[in-house]
DNA sequence: GTGGTCTAGACCACC
DNA sequence: GTGGTCTAGACCACG
């Protein structure tokens, strides 16, 4: 199976930690479904372009999120997420992104109208692009 | 002159960025006036707990961005921001978060009115809480 | 024939060991009797669901350990079993589980009567269990 | 600060668990406490003659297990641990191997008197060795 | 083939 | 000095 990673090698964003977020994201929101057998450890790493030990981090630590289930000799699978588990999850991923913008807004003395102004202006330009590619950071 | 720095100990956010941001916060929102003398940096770390090499290395990068000013032997004092500047400098930061946030719910699959909604409840809450703090990370 | 094994996919622990661990039991403490022919390789990886490569490890294991003897083109089949060695394996078999879980208290600096109390809860609950399917792990 | 770790080299049991378990029982059990300062990852590694890697993987684990908190350029801690939650983790600990040796008597079809009786066994002979290193797998 | 462990060393960021 | 990331490759265990 392919998964498709944007990877920013520019970023300060450590290598593992974008993928983990891209594949975490795609897991959740359901775009690779319950048992899907993920790419192996080696065979992600090449198509990544990365290390063999990179792609096994970002296998264990989404296995400790509960997310994946690896079977030695076999493969690594994507786990069985609980529906209503699946949503507070999601919810709770967006939540803390939209929480620290209002935060940084507040602490810049912005008004509620100021930042939901803002706001309808990022939702106009990310949702026109969408699917151009914007989900990449 | 006393500066009101929350310190969140557990957060994988490195010291120096944690302290930089509150202070750029407070410098460019105008909460802390053109010309005013910083603590020294001592004095500053001892405030904070922390090393005085951090709160160096906060001033520094400060200094760096025109953010404040370093007289040789007199102190630290905050820089002249034009107004045009401050403007665009606050609503980048904003701006930033914000778009992160959406990336995030688009790569999550969420429609611009399930977003919008939840930002709602966001900032019904925040800025309900406003002034109890609702500023720390 | 028909051979009850309990197979827990989310265990850490290998799927040749789970089986060879439960075989050996039933063998050890007789409930498989001396020269029972058991299934063949591809009939028991079919009842189990796993490769018969897998079956073929624990056959071999088990024959290494004098359990089991094959006979070419015939079959597998349990081993005599002296009684004086019968006793001895079966002992050896829960006294190092016994020995693990005490190092395991020590190690944490139970007392023996702490000890003691927690392994007359565990014997009370156990035996009570007991026939509902209480071997597996 | 001094750790003593057991290590051995010919067990099948990984070089990494076997540190891990042990720093475990060493900070459920108290023995380790609050807010010490664990030695740094290379200085550990090189008493325990193993790579730092190893040692950062042990660190990580316990971290995200709660048992402990690092800071980047300053150490590794012990961290908090609730009173009520280091007894039921020390419990669980136990209960768990003592379980799975009353698992494997009843699989064997030992009488709860017998399986008592080789208990007894056990814990006059380690309680014996206490002291003398008797909590080395 | 698969994942699991471990090494020796590099380079970076933080304090 | 500290921890954090990443590499390239080795060897083992599992199916």
């Amino acid at each position: 199976m392919w998964i498709p990673i944007q990877i920013n090698e520019s970023s300060a964003e450590p290598l593992y930690h974008q993928i983990e977020t891209q594949l975490r994201s795609m897991i959740v929101s359901g775009q690779i479904g319950e048992g899907t057998l993920l790419p192996s450890i080696r065979e992600f790493a090449g198509s990544l372009n990365c290390s063999a030990i990179t792609v096994r981090r970002v296998y264990q630590d989404l296995e400790n999120e509960g997310l994946l289930r690896t079977k030695q000799g076999t493969g690594t699978f994507v786990a069985k997420v609980e529906e209503s588990q699946r949503g507070a999850f999601k919810q709770t991923l967006v939540m803390e992104a939209l929480e620290a913008a209002a935060d940084a807004a507040i602490s810049l003395q912005y008004s509620k109208e100021e930042l939901l102004d803002l706001f309808m202006q990022v939702l106009g330009r990310k949702y026109e692009d969408k699917g151009k590619g914007g989900d990449q950071k």
